[in-house]
DNA sequence: TTTCTTACA
DNA sequence: TGTAAGGA
């Protein structure tokens, strides 16, 4: 048996996950939503996670904690399966595009934390 | 008892 | 995100 089907297998219960993680039930769950992860089912409807899944839940609270938030996370993981199509200047570019990415994500993030007052000032004129 | 979904604060 | 409700 592959190490990689062996990270893959289904053995955790959320419970498990939520102290290996430090993550709560309901963001666990969110991030499934968002399908970040994808947790098997048992017959009774539960999760059932893999090693592999709590290494992502871990990167994913990394990120959390570097203040980007799903949507940057998810382009993040989608560029990680999709390399990249085309590469005439394969490091050059990819870092570039990252980095644009990141930058955008986390300037939108910001915006999310403390921008309200802003929009929230001018909007009494509009009341 | 533990986990699930849905929905409201 | 947290938490409550109601079912499995």
């Amino acid at each position: 048996m592959t190490n990689r089907v062996r990270r893959s297998m289904p053995l955790l219960p959320i419970s498990i996950v939520m102290q290996l993680t430090d993550l709560t039930a309901r963001q666990i769950r969110y991030y499934e939503e968002h399908e970040l992860i994808r947790p098997a089912r048992t017959e009774g409807n539960k999760r059932m996670f893999s090693l592999n899944d709590v290494d992502v839940l871990l990167e994913i609270k990394e990120y959390l904690d570097q203040g980007i938030n799903i949507a940057g996370i998810k382009k993040i993981f989608d560029m990680r399966v999709q390399p990249k199509l085309e590469m005439a200047e394969p490091k050059t570019v990819s870092d570039a595009e990252l980095r644009q990415i990141l930058r955008e994500e986390i300037l939108q993030t910001r915006s999310h934390e403390r921008g309200g007052y802003r929009s929230g000032d001018l909007s009494r004129f509009f009341h």
